[in-house]
DNA sequence: TAAGTATATTATAATAACTACTATGTACTA
DNA sequence: TAGTACATAGTAGTTATTATAATATACTTA
């Protein structure tokens, strides 16, 4: 058995968050390890049709929220249409074609400071994220061609 | 008649963006301007019943739409609820409290460069948007009074 | 200045994305 | 191996928003 890559332990990880393993959580907390992207709820419902085909929206609506209210995954909401979940890995921001809708990741390497500002008005940040509208390098590409 | 303060000439606004000049938006936009707060659309529909009691709320998400589209004003999506909408000023930010809900402006002295890695990417940016969670000084001090 | 037309508005219906509710089921506790 | 607190399923309800279609109006141009 190769262990090049390790696999996360699942159950341990809903345990040290304090919540009941259950098949549901399981499987939808892997999904969103397991996949690096972003999916929405009904995303993430229509694909477990297989693995658990009595799955109800509900509790992938509530899985969600106690995932995200644990820090264990992050929920975005940009743009138009349903929030979207992705692992909560290293800290990354998000950048959204106008063109096409897709979501990127995108990494900070100096990141700005926010701290000058919470002090001036005593605020206790939490966390931040920055939120880039533009074009991809595809839509870009297409609209040249066309032109 | 003092000029300390220069009235905006909404008309005008609209007309220099292309947008015919209606009763309607001739009274959401003065509103987004004037008040410099941020609202819902609900909001702007229930404030406006004073003035044009017949405007429909489809009416009011349309302007909003359009006044949107043409960069007078910006969309803020942020937390639960509906979207936020305010007169797009000075480049500013956001931060929500996770506890009150309440939304403030913030404004940036040194940027981040995104610059780079736009290039690395070949992402156009068109915008961008800090968003910040935290816990407001009101509610840190209420905190404090409760512990 | 008065049609004409493209666009805006209204009212209502429809949709999407979620949330509430409640009966049933199940993970963990002791 | 119960007992219980919590989770799930299924359905109904809600909220925010969008679509539709008939009517009305802003702007154009003759």
């Amino acid at each position: 058995m190769d262990h090049d890559i390790k696999e996360p332990d699942i159950p341990e990880i809903l345990k040290s968050v304090g919540l009941r393993v259950t098949p549901q959580r399981d499987a939808i907390l892997r999904h969103i390890i397991d996949r690096k992207g972003h999916m929405s709820a009904d995303q993430i419902y229509r694909f477990m049709q297989g693995s658990l085909p009595n799955l109800s929206v509900s509790t992938v609506y509530n899985t969600l929220k106690s995932l995200s209210d644990a820090g264990l995954i992050r929920e975005i909401k940009f743009g138009d249409g349903a929030s979207l979940f992705d692992a909560n890995r290293e800290p990354h921001h998000h950048m959204v074609c106008t063109v096409c809708k897709e979501l990127f990741d995108f990494y900070l390497l100096a990141t700005p400071d926010l701290t000058q500002i919470a002090q001036q008005v005593h605020f206790h940040i939490e966390e931040y994220h920055i939120q880039v509208k533009g074009i991809c390098d595809a839509c870009q590409r297409r609209m040249i061609d066309v032109k």
